[in-house]
DNA sequence: GTGAAAGCGCTAACAG
DNA sequence: CTGTTAGCGCTTTCAC
């Protein structure tokens, strides 16, 4: 590999110059700048992102870190910050914690100045004093813990409200919800914007309609979906806190021969693309996941400057399917 | 953050001392290895690993070269690639290429030994003569083109045939291919093992019933199995390259009241978890994934230090789900 | 066994 | 406008 100091040797001039061409500096004689331009092209020169870094004190990297990059969620919102980091020349280091509190502490001590300059966190376990972060970190989605980092997301009990209204404007009145979480933020807000729409409903709370989840996969959906229906009196619709859950409540109704939507309507949150080709299409609450993306990004980069504590609302839409309106 | 100089001026040794704790080198003196651990503690010292790799002439990273991580199968993959490259000190970088020509020639423009250490590539579009690759590189799955790099993957003549085999054996005769390509290599040998299969069992090749799909996503199979079902004669069972292909396949189908498995068996290819709980579920040849990850990275480490040229073939198996054989 | 010092490739004062 | 030079933090000869 071609270094600056060959391209200068090869221009004739020193690498001052060559640094200057190569990073866009304006003043640089004509002259001089050609022959250097030409000494890059026979040269082939690149940069070495590493010497550069190490020499502007910056790693050039920022993480990621999120549960399981096979969560469709993830993986499309990792595309998405992948692309936006990109702008910033920032390579992006995936961190997946399995969504465990081990995984997420590990995976918070890993960080550091040293590695990465930013770093965006998904975090579902963690408790607010394991928040010592030593770098600009913004959080994706809201959380119960109230500790002094940017976030970036859409009003989850807005989006919950507007997903349950939409069932209960279809006349269903024993509405479940399947998504609870003893810890983890969103979900409390989510369960939050489900009984407020049924409060301004008249339609009651019952315990008995709303299911824990520990986790967020297909197994848990359907896991609480058949607890649903073995009720002396199940639900006619359901309010799942993602996709998958909702997936897996769909398979369970199914095996069930319980009809989606005629017996029971089915929302979901996060619009996964696997929804849109479901049999029945799955209603969803959709966030915009590229401005998620990018208000995160954005938001990162400035913070690298000058810190600052930002919360970004990014906006959402129900995207109405067939599992609550045949067709 | 602390330097080794720091760290070295606390223990009251040199940095060549600290270097040497730090990196595992035996022959310190009792005595001054305590000290440095001590003082190590005492600073929280973390290596900075620009610096390090600037100067063992390595990037720390290998490149991850994908056409989109919204496509379940690559976000799994590059899950296990993370994991994988983990063992070896590697940062996983991730490029989108979104299978288009331009986007693999850019990827692989921008990869060189002063970006990454190695590559894993998983191209769709690229030609023989754009493969000119300067860090080591392997190639996931097998190709049309004949190129002296080093490949990962399974065989998929052999994959396919039991897939069809299976079909087959089930009673079915009009047996449909729902993913021919005129460039990809991995369709060219899928197709080969789906017309060996049906030779064997004395069944004509059809071209009616070989349907070519440009992209592989879930709207391009439901395109093709509506192509299939408007057929005078449509097939009893249809065979699809990959999954995506198969959940659209299966939803075209149901929204023409064609019932699977019952009307029309589907296999499908990578096995996604969205597939397990589709409905219905989905039979599908299942590489092991995991399997070719640490294969890749394995082989990568190994080329970084010895060049050679290797093809290694993962194993594989058919998922039976319902979607060939009902409940 | 350990210290001094060079240098990986780059940027940025600082002169000139 | 451009050359010289120091030094980012680390590893690694080379002496001692």
């Amino acid at each position: 590999m071609a270094t600056l100091k060959d391209v200068a040797r090869l221009a004739g001039v020193s690498v001052k110059t060559v640094s200057n061409v190569v990073n866009g500096y304006s003043f640089v004689k004509p002259d001089n700048r050609r022959r250097v331009e030409e000494a890059l092209e026979a040269t082939g020169y690149r940069p070495n992102l590493g010497a550069r870094n190490l020499r502007r004190g910056r790693t050039g990297s920022i993480a990621l870190v999120l549960p399981e990059l096979s969560i469709p969620y993830f993986a499309e919102l990792a595309g998405l910050v992948i692309a936006a980091a990109q702008e910033h020349e920032w390579n992006v280091l995936i961190e997946q914690t399995f969504g465990t509190l081990s995984g997420e502490r590990s995976a918070l001590a890993s960080l550091g100045p040293h590695l990465v300059d930013a770093a965006i966190l998904s975090p579902e376990a963690l408790h607010v004093d394991d928040f010592q972060l030593s770098v600009p970190s913004v959080l994706l989605g809201e959380h119960a813990v109230d500790v002094p980092i940017s976030r970036v997301g859409i009003d989850n009990v807005a989006a919950a409200r507007v997903a349950v209204r939409h069932l209960i404007s279809l006349g269903r009145k024993r509405i479940a919800a399947i998504g609870a979480h003893p810890q983890r933020g969103t979900a409390a807000l989510r369960l939050e914007g489900y009984r407020s729409a049924l409060e301004e409903a008249g339609l009651p709370f019952l315990d008995e309609l709303v299911v824990t989840a520990l986790n967020y996969h297909r197994a848990d959906g359907a896991a609480a979906m058949k607890s649903l229906l073995d009720l002396r009196n199940p639900p006619d619709a359901v309010f799942c806190f993602n996709d998958l859950l909702a997936i897996g409540a769909m398979r369970a109704a199914t095996e069930r021969f319980v009809r989606v939507p005629a017996d029971l309507a089915v929302v979901g949150f996060d619009n996964n693309e696997e929804s849109v080709y479901s049999s029945p299409s799955l209603t969803s609450v959709a966030p915009d996941k590229g401005a998620i993306a990018r208000a995160a990004v954005d938001l990162l980069h400035r913070q690298t400057s000058s810190p600052a504590l930002e919360h970004v609302e990014t906006p959402f839409s129900l995207l109405v399917r067939e599992s609550t309106v045949a067709r």
